[in-house]
DNA sequence: GGCTAGAATGAAATCGATTCCATATGGAAC
DNA sequence: GTTCCATATGGAATCGATTTCATTCTAGCC
């Protein structure tokens, strides 16, 4: 592998004049920048990022860290901020905590360790220990989607709002019994949503039934599980809000195998769109989330934060969430379940 | 932000003592051992890796390349590589080349001069050009998914066998006509597929009608107007062979938007299971790759040539694909579209 | 003509680790 | 008692870039 030094020998200069060739920084004469970039091509020279970040201290590369690469929304989260990073010249190293607070630990010192520029971070639990860890290190953060008991740049979805509209939509429908499959209390969009939920109802008069409300986690199985839980109830709801797109569909699937029909005999909504290139036929009602604004705003807002654009106080950027109506809710036709 | 210096002063001892109890590497009392665990504790200090992997010549970093994240099935893969990697102490930068050939380049290019120990490469088209870079700089590469006509360790699945599997399962069921919706011709695997596809039909005596078969990308859009452009044939086929998970979903949506149902009036079948999260319920008769195990085997392949197997020659792994028959194809029980 | 500022270039130090080589000690082997 | 080797430690060079500082040359201006 060819270092700056052979290409200086190669063109006749110092390695620095190559340096300056490279980043196109100082003065260079066009005769010598010729000759330099010729030599740089003959010899089909790179340059080492290694040696360049340890000397000049920065990588141009952010940490991103979510809490489930398999869920479609993590992903397009992530395109978000690729597509963000790339456009001001940087690369993003992607890790995966599975909603483990072990594993974002170990992560976040990783990524110190190759000294990213910055950090994107959705936190796996309401533990703020790493986030503090990373700012003692001077290292800019911006939280995502989750907002933490902590000063810190965040940017999220209005969890809360998004779940009030649901509910309300259901409640305009007709419904008073409406069951809340809910997730991790660690997690504050799960929170968030319970809050939106219990004061949709309490603005309508619907006094809230503790015994409709379930939390487990963001998963399928999680899903299929409180459904089955709620359909056992004597004095079953007649509708389901899913904080999620796998509870939602764990609990498409628990109804269909209850012989249950969507919506006619219960109605369902849901939290998060899934990506139409995935779904035959969207037929869930939901509050949908910028996703890959949130990303690409999240990844301005770090940038600028990297540049030092002087503000001092953390920000909190809240993305509001789309209603989306389908036919779960039962508005219009009814349909058989798993349509 | 302390560094290897600052704890050998606070321990009392050379950096290189430091370095040694770091890295368990040569001789160390226990005595200083501890000395230096302390020191270490007290700073809070963490080794950086840009200095690290510039002395040493290595950064413990694989570059994975794949060409579309937003498919459930790369997101896959990429788990199986991540595990596999971080069970040996590696960390893994993925990359998205959405199936561009310049962004390729663009990674490849950029995971060089972060310095990356291997590549693990989805190839974009045919073009072997980046893999040639790569393995002109030493450093080892093994191919995803795809081979290339290029001499280098490849990790794929069995797609011709798996296409003949699939046209078998629906000649066996008595279609005659069938028709193929594939991906472009660039990619080995669309074109494996179509070879399968060719080779069932001859074994069984049918002949082959060209017009059955399209070709575009493996996109929804790519199966939604080849299904559609099909169906306007005057002689319509019985059944579908879509050569990818995205273009069968594709597929059902124009049969479904064409008033058809599967496996009434059109059977399908298709490539690569959807994860069963994200699916209420599964219907697809498919070829279905193990996804996380073709990243895991590749990553094994790929680590165990950093460490100088001293295996020469390229190897090809070929997994097998394993059929999973469904309602799509028109078993048993016959039922509506999009059910 | 002398002074200043910009243009062009390079020498040397530096970033923070590891590698290579040297040195010292203590006990085992002969 | 010497030799040898494992154990323990450190000094200095090194990885490949950038940064800092210095130097030279030229053109413009009073």
């Amino acid at each position: 592998m060819p270092t700056i030094y052979d290409v200086a020998r190669r063109a006749g200069v110092a390695p620095v004049t190559v340096s300056r060739v490279i980043n196109e920084s100082g003065y260079v004469s066009e005769d010598t920048r010729i000759r330099v970039r010729e030599a740089i091509a003959e010899l089909g020279y790179t340059p080492n990022r290694l040696a360049r970040g340890l000397r000049s201290k920065q990588t141009q590369t952010l940490g991103l860290v979510v809490t489930d690469i398999t869920n479609p929304f993590w992903t397009t989260v992530a395109r978000g901020v690729e597509d963000a990073a790339s456009g001001h010249g940087f690369s993003v190293i992607l890790c995966n905590t599975d909603e483990s607070e072990a594993k974002q630990q170990q992560y976040v010192g990783l990524l110190l360790e190759k000294q990213v520029d910055g950090f994107l971070l959705v936190p796996a639990t309401d533990d703020v220990s790493a986030i503090a860890l990373v700012q003692e290190r001077d290292v800019p953060v911006v939280v995502l989607d989750r907002h933490v008991a902590f000063p810190v740049d965040t940017v999220r979805c209005d969890s809360e709002v998004g779940a009030y509209d649901l509910v309300t939509h259901l409640l305009e429908l007709g419904h008073r019994r409406i069951a809340l499959l809910g997730g991790s209390p660690a997690v504050s969009t799960a929170q968030d949503r319970i809050d939106g939920y219990r004061r949709a109802l309490a603005e309508a008069g619907v006094p809230i039934d503790e015994a409709l409300i379930r939390q487990r986690d963001y998963t399928q199985e999680g899903g299929y599980a409180m459904t089955q839980s709620i359909l056992k109830l004597p004095d079953r709801p007649t509708a389901l809000f899913a904080v999620n797109n796998f509870i939602a569909i764990g609990a498409v699937r628990a109804l269909r195998d209850a012989g249950l029909r969507i919506p006619d005999d219960m109605a369902l909504v849901g939290f998060d769109d899934l990506p139409s290139a995935l779904v035959v036929e969207p037929f869930l009602t939901v509050a949908a989330q910028p996703a890959y604004e949130m990303g690409a705003r999240a990844t301005d807002l770090l940038l600028a934060r990297i540049e030092g654009d002087g503000v001092e106080t953390p920000v909190e950027v809240v993305l509001p969430t789309e209603l989306i109506v389908r036919r779960s809710s039962g508005v219009g036709i009814t349909t058989p379940v798993g349509a």
